[in-house]
RNA sequence: GCCUGGGUAGCUCAGUCGGUAGAGCAACGCACUCGUAAUGCGUAGGUCAGGGGUUCGAAUCCCCUCUCAGGCUCCA
């Protein structure tokens, strides 16, 4: 019997006999490592643990619980859902099964039109169990095409996919396996699935899942083809990664800005006004003025002039734009006068603000001129897209267009994105990552030269800050390349934050110009950019990453203060004084129910701060300070020492300090 | 726009087989005056999303509309 020599991650190497297979590997390595391997990875290839390995290959055993492990674990659990659909819907069509971010999905077209339930979801998930519990190996085998036609004959999505690959299309490549021939899956001699693969050896390896919801979904992604069953399910290696999983979606449940909007009294959406249409109550309109202060500042300091503009216009002006040509779909239908006139609700900003720009000749001198504007603009997004406050159909943008030569737009990117990302830092979002959309291969306004010293630019920028960079390949706007800051939240999501876009069309369009020192005229560049995006948004955005615990600076209300018994009120409303001359919003909560269920109020309110006073206190000028995130309250602390920490912790934007 | 599932008091929810509407919290009133996460008693609060139908009788069954949630598509 001859030998192979295989080499290991670590740079080691093994003889094994010929033919031997990942698992012999893994078994000689050791018997654990044996019992957690799922699939092989050689030469860089994911392969299943039941190929032969092919000697001097390099070999690495994937095992439960990293991230191949997992993809190979969901995969193999979407087979086992299409088995089970097809099990009790005899002649179910299934389309595409992949694994996806913590989980998978599997589409389905049920005989005879029928539609899944919710309750369908108990019962598919009994059969997998049943199919886990047979512990059915998964047997590969290779076909050509033909083969494989005749193979899913009675499957009309897998022949369309092998057609398509046959036909040389490459998007269904990962499908099928190979450009040359089909793979495929064997469960069963009724179950068989095209795959690539790997898939774990056998169905029992599996058993950790969850159905979670059921969804429509189009065929091949586009809107026109027919609509199938789409159902998502989560699986995982064991059966506590399964549960932490769960704990992590009621956590992200719990932080619902839409919930704790409605909790905390911030905003609301009332159904009288239409979908996406919010109104923002007290707490939450304090939340906002308080955001749109600080940034006013910001821009101010950096160099902003602020402008305003309305929120109707005749359409010429998006004519002249091209929005009407182009985003009609996206805007209201017009309000048309008895002359005929139609006048539009505006769903951006920019064109107003070149209006601004053309008011008069201008002059080289005055550019980089930066105009900003809290511009409410109404979009009208289908109905079935509107989410809370992160996709609304009037909002308010912290919208700024720049104008300036060529000359400056280095600088101006330069200096723009520090601005974005200490602003953001400010907010307490630390955690970025920067996507730029480069240049379309199709046509592209503006010249090559142009776009590459954009995109040159915003590439030096972003990895001058070390922060990790994205290339979105020809994503870019015709008009212009595009800088996206993504931002990590608490428990890990991102967010699109910050855009920031520049447009060698828009100017042209509507013939800008300045006088340069040559005494010539010329196209000024524009850069838009909007830093929160919308501040809808953003208030969503940091309601959900501090879980409604915003910074004390940002707190509506900020302090509460309770009074022992109703003899301390007077001392209570002393205390109030002196900290609303510091500017602090703070509540006097009289002693008119009982201590423990004025706190317990409090608390569910998120105030940062607590302050509760009695007889010590009025006594010694001193206060008991119940801090958020703290259940144990410090006593006896004075009046002054805590408006100078409240003071400091407000102009730091910091947190209470929750020991 | 499409698919699936919802809509009962301000909020969270219960409501059996089709038999005439319930709880807790919140609100309001009275009492209680208390040192760190629920004081007690009482009062009030409903077009069961809206409209139509079936029925002796509809929150409950059927149809339409509105609206919400989760997805799909979309997000220059």
């Amino acid at each position: 019997m001859s030998t192979i020599q295989i080499t290991l991650p670590d740079g080691s190497t093994r003889d094994l006999e010929s033919g031997a297979t990942g698992l012999d590997l893994a078994t000689s390595i050791g018997s654990r490592l044996a019992k957690a391997a799922l699939a092989t990875v050689v030469d860089g290839a994911m392969t299943d643990l039941s190929t032969p390995l092919p000697s001097g290959s390099t070999v690495a055993i994937v095992t439960e619980g990293t991230p191949e492990g997992r993809e190979v674990l969901r995969h193999s659990t979407a087979h086992v859902m299409a088995q089970a659909v097809t099990r009790l819907w005899p002649g179910a069509h299934f389309a595409i099964g992949p694994a996806i971010a913590d989980g998978f999905y599997y589409d389905f077209d049920l005989p005879n039109g029928a539609r899944f339930t919710d309750g369908d979801m108990e019962r598919i998930e009994a059969e997998m169990r049943a199919i886990v519990k047979e512990n059915q190996p998964f047997v590969r085998s290779e076909h050509s095409f033909d083969e494989g036609l005749a193979l899913f004959a009675d499957q009309p999505f897998k022949v369309e996919i092998i057609k398509s690959v046959q036909e040389g299309s490459r998007e269904d490549l990962d499908e099928v396996g190979s450009a040359s021939s089909v793979s495929a899956y064997r469960n069963t001699d009724s179950f068989v699935d095209l795959c690539r693969g790997p898939h774990v050896p056998s169905t029992g390896r599996l058993g950790h899942f969850k159905l979670m919801r059921v969804a429509g979904a189009y065929w091949r992604g586009d809107e026109k083809r027919p609509q199938l069953q789409r159902v998502y399910g989560t699986a995982w290696e064991s059966k506590t990664a399964l549960e932490e999983h769960i704990t992590r979606l009621e956590e992200a449940e719990k932080r619902d800005h839409r919930k704790l909007g409605k909790e905390l009294d911030l905003f609301s959406f009332p159904t009288v006004l239409g979908p996406g249409l919010s109104v923002f109550h007290p707490k939450g309109g304090t939340i906002r003025r308080l955001i749109e202060d600080y940034s006013r500042q910001r821009h101010v300091e950096d160099g902003y002039e602020f402008v305003n503009s309305p929120h109707i216009t005749k359409g010429e002006l998006f004519e002249t734009s091209g929005h009407l040509e182009w985003f009609a779909d996206g805007m209201y239908p017009p309000m048309e006068l008895d002359e005929g006139q139609k006048y539009y609700l505006k769903p951006m900003n920019c064109p107003f603000h070149l209006l601004i720009f053309n008011a008069r000749p201008r002059s080289f001198r005055e550019l980089p001129l930066r105009l900003f504007e809290f511009g409410t603009v109404y979009r009208y997004e289908k109905s079935g897209v509107v989410h809370g406050l992160t996709r609304v159909r009037g909002f308010t943008q912290d919208d700024a267009h720049i104008l300036c030569t060529r000359e400056q737009m280095h600088d101006e990117l330069i200096s723009l994105l520090n601005f974005v990302l200490d602003l953001l830092r400010d907010f307490g979002l630390n955690d970025f990552y920067l996507e730029i959309s480069t240049r379309p291969p199709e046509k592209a306004a503006g010249t090559q030269e142009e776009w590459d010293e954009a995109e040159a630019t915003l590439t030096a920028v972003a990895q001058s800050h070390g922060l990790e960079l994205v290339l979105d390949e020809g994503g870019g706007a015709f008009y212009g390349p595009k800088i996206s800051v993504q931002a990590k939240d608490a428990i890990g999501r991102t967010h699109q934050m910050s855009t920031i876009q520049l447009d060698f069309q828009l100017p042209q369009r509507f013939d800008s110009s300045y006088i340069g020192s040559d005494n010539q005229r010329h196209r000024p560049i524009m850069i838009h950019r909007a830093l929160f995006g919308s501040i809808e948004r953003f208030i969503a955005i940091l309601i959900e990453h501090y879980a409604g615990a915003l910074p004390t600076w940002l707190a509506p209300e900020q302090v509460r203060i309770l009074s022992v018994r109703n003899d301390h009120d007077d001392y209570a409303w002393e205390v109030a004084k002196t900290l609303k001359a510091k500017g602090a919003r703070v509540v006097v909560d009289e002693a008119s129910e009982p201590l423990g269920g004025r706190i317990r109020r409090a608390k569910l309110e998120k105030i940062p701060y607590i302050l509760v006073v009695g007889d010590d206190d009025v006594r010694e000028r001193t206060l008991g300070i119940n801090a958020r995130g703290s259940n144990d309250p410090e006593r006896g602390v004075g009046l002054d020492e805590f408006v100078n920490r409240f003071v400091d912790e407000v102009a730091s934007h910091g947190m209470p300090e929750g020991r």
